[in-house]
DNA sequence: TGTTTGCGTACAATCGATTGCACAAAAATA
DNA sequence: TATTTTTGTGCAATCGATTGTACGCAAACA
C-alpha cells in the first residue's frame, strides 16, 4: 500500500481560498480570524480527517508534547503499574509517553538516554538499572537542559526531582509488626545493597531490631535473596539451623514466595513456627495460602507524582528551577503469614 | 533551569569554518565528504554531545523511527510482555515505542487512534478494547496509509495484518488434556463472546466435546466468567448441583484460581474430585497448590511477530501491500491442578 | 597549454506548521 | 467627507536537518 500523500495545513487553505496562516490561527481558535472562517476551516479539517503534523508543530513551537519514560523492564508489575499511573497524568495534559526499557543494561541505557536527548521528548522519567555505578549520561542529560526525573531507584547525588518509597519506613513497619507478634529471632532477606531501595529495607530491619534491643544475629541475614529460588535457598539454609528463626523479613514478595513455598514442603507451618513478610505486595500475593504480609508501595501514585513533578518542570521552565523529593509513606498490608495471634 | 539554547548542526558548521549541509553530510559517513572532515565534525559532535533533532530529521526524511503500541492497559501482564516483545524487535531497528491505553475504553481508544494519525507514530500495532464495536477509526487510519497491525483482540473485517493466538487449539489442547485424565462432565467458564478470542476458546470447548460425543450440558456453562471474583461465584454454584461436574475448562486464569481457592475452602479436592484448567498461563499458576495448567500463549513472540510484521510493512511501502495473519500454536502447560492420574 | 574529469564543498529548496509584522478594508469618529 | 481605529488576512521568516544541483579547484589527459 503506497501511502497517500499528506493532507495538510495547504490544503485547506487552497480549497478555501486562503492562506496557511490563516487557517493555522483558525485551527487554534486565534480570535483574530473571523467566526466564520475559523467555523469553516475547523469544519474542513474534521470532514478531511485533518491533524496537524505533529513534528512541524513540534520543531517550530520547540515541545514535543511527548516525554519518555525509562525503566529496567516494563512486564515487572511494580514499572507497568508506575508505567499506568505515569500515562494516567500525561494523557490528561495530552503528553503521550514514550516507552524505553534498559533491560537492567549500563549500556543500554546509556545509548537510550543519549538518544532521547534531542527533540523526541520534552522530558525524562527514569529509574537506573542495577548495573549503573555511573550517571555522566544522565549529567549530560540534565546539562542539555531536559527535565529529568527520578523515581524508586534514583541517583542520589545528581540533583533533580525524585519519587521515592520510604523504603527505610517500609521496613519498620514490617519488622515493628513481627516483632508486636511476638516474633524475636527475625532473619532478613537482603537485596543488592548499591541499589538505594534494598539498602534501605536493610537498614531499616537493623535498626528496628537495634530500637528493641534485639541482638542482630548475621547468620540470620542472608545476602542478595530477591528470586523465589534464591528465597527457597535460603530457606533450605534456614532449616539447618540449630535454632531456627520464627520469622523472616524479606526484602521482595518472589523470595518470601520461595521461603513459604519450601517452608511448606518442609513441613513448617506458616505463620505459628515462621512468619513471614514481604516487600512490593505483588497482586498474587493473596492466591496462597497464608497469604502474603507485604509491603503496599503505591506504584501508581508514584507514576502520577513523578509525571506531575515533570510536567510542572517542563511548564516552568523559565523560573529557577528547584528539585524536589517527594516520598511516598508506604502502607503494611497485614495477611496471614505474619499473625501468630491468628 | 532555563534550557539552553539548542547546539544544532549550524553550530559545528561554524566552528568547522563550513556549511550545514557538508556536516549532515558528514554525520552521515556520505562519501562524498573527504575523510578529513568526516572526522573533524564526528569527533566535534561527540565532544559536544550533539544529536541530530529527531523532528527536524523526521520532518524532511517522512519517517519518524517511532511506532505506536495500543493496548487496554499496561499493566496486565500478557500486554506488558507483549509490548516488551514488541520493544525488542524495534529497539533494534532503532525504533521507539510510543505507548498508549485505552483503559477499555472506546471513546480513548477513538481519540489516541486520531491523535496517532499524523507524524507521531510510522505505524501502529494495537489490541482493541473490550467496548469497541466499530472500527471506523482504524479504516481512517488505514486509509491514511498509515501501516497497522493488530494482535490478539483483532477487528477481523478490516485488511490489515494480524497476530493471533490459536484460540481455539488452545481450548481444544485443554480440553483433550481434561477428556484424557477421565473427565467427562466438564464445565466452562466463558468470557465476553463478543471478542474473538473468547469466541474462539468458548467453540474450541464446545467442539471437543462434541467430538468425543460428550453431550454439552448448558447448566455447566458459565458466561463471562473471566475475573477471579466471578470464578468463585460460578464455583459456588457449582457446589449446589444436583451432579457435579468433573472438571472446569476456564477461559482464564483469574477465573480458574477463583474457582480454586473457592473449591478448597469447601472442601473439594482438587484435581481429584474437580480437576481445573485456566488459560493465559500467568507468572503465579505455579505459586498455589495445586499448581495450575494453563495454556501459554507465548506472549513475548506475539510481540516479536507484531513488530516484523509492521516494520516490514513500513519498509516495503512501495510494493504492493497484502496483509497476514499470523496464527502463533499455543502450548498446553500441565500442572497438577489437571492430574487425575497424578 | 587547453580541455576533461573527478572530487569536495556550498547554495538553496524543502518538509509542515507557527508567528511577528505589515497592510487592506471596514467601522467608528470627527 | 476626511481621519482614525478596529478587524481580518497575508507575507515571509523560522524551527533544524536533508538533498538535488551547481560550482570551484586540482589532477589527469590530449
Amino acid at each position: 500500500m503506497v501511502a497517500k500523500k499528506k493532507y495538510t495545513i495547504a490544503d485547506i487553505a487552497r480549497e478555501l481560498n486562503t492562506t496557511i496562516s490563516t487557517v493555522s490561527r483558525a485551527m487554534q481558535n486565534n480570535p483574530r480570524i473571523s467566526l466564520k472562517m475559523r467555523k469553516a476551516v475547523q469544519e474542513l479539517a474534521i470532514k478531511n480527517n485533518y491533524q496537524p503534523d505533529y513534528r512541524a508543530s513540534s520543531l517550530r513551537k520547540g515541545s514535543a508534547k511527548t516525554i519518555g519514560v525509562l525503566v529496567p523492564k516494563v512486564d515487572r508489575q511494580f514499572f507497568a503499574t508506575i508505567l499506568s499511573g505515569i500515562d494516567d497524568v500525561l494523557a490528561e495534559a495530552n503528553y503521550s509517553v514514550l516507552i524505553c526499557q534498559s533491560f537492567e543494561s549500563f549500556e543500554k541505557e546509556k545509548q537510550l538516554v543519549q538518544s532521547l536527548m534531542y527533540g523526541k521528548v520534552d522530558g525524562l522519567i527514569a529509574s537506573i538499572s542495577t548495573e549503573t555505578h555511573d550517571a555522566s549520561h544522565f549529567e549530560a542529560y540534565v546539562t542539555r537542559g531536559v527535565p529529568l526525573v527520578f523515581f524508586d531507584r534514583v541517583w542520589e547525588p545528581l540533583r533533580v526531582s525524585k519519587v521515592l518509597t520510604d523504603d527505610y519506613l517500609g521496613a519498620t513497619m514490617a519488622v515493628e509488626h513481627l516483632i508486636e507478634n511476638g516474633c524475636r529471632r527475625i532473619a532478613h532477606f537482603a537485596g543488592p545493597q548499591h541499589i538505594n531501595i534494598y539498602k534501605n529495607r536493610t537498614k531499616g530491619f537493623l535498626n528496628t531490631l537495634r530500637k528493641h534491643n534485639i541482638e542482630i544475629n548475621d547468620n540470620l541475614i542472608f545476602h542478595n535473596v530477591i528470586t523465589r529460588d534464591t528465597g527457597c535457598k535460603a530457606m533450605e539454609q534456614i532449616l539447618t539451623l540449630d535454632q531456627m528463626p520464627d520469622a523472616i523479613f524479606s526484602s521482595g514478595d518472589y523470595s518470601a514466595l520461595g521461603a513459604i513455598l519450601c517452608a511448606k514442603k518442609a513441613g513448617i507451618e506458616i505463620p505459628h513456627q515462621l512468619a513471614i513478610t514481604g516487600f512490593a505486595n505483588e497482586p498474587w500475593d493473596s492466591f496462597f495460602e497464608p497469604t502474603l504480609t507485604s509491603i503496599d508501595q503505591h506504584a501508581f501514585d508514584i507514576g502520577r507524582q513523578a509525571a506531575t513533578l515533570l510536567l510542572e518542570q517542563i511548564e516552568h521552565k523559565r523560573s529557577v528551577f528547584v528539585p524536589r523529593t517527594i516520598v511516598l509513606t508506604p502502607e503494611l498490608i497485614v495477611r496471614k503469614s505474619s499473625l501468630k495471634t491468628f
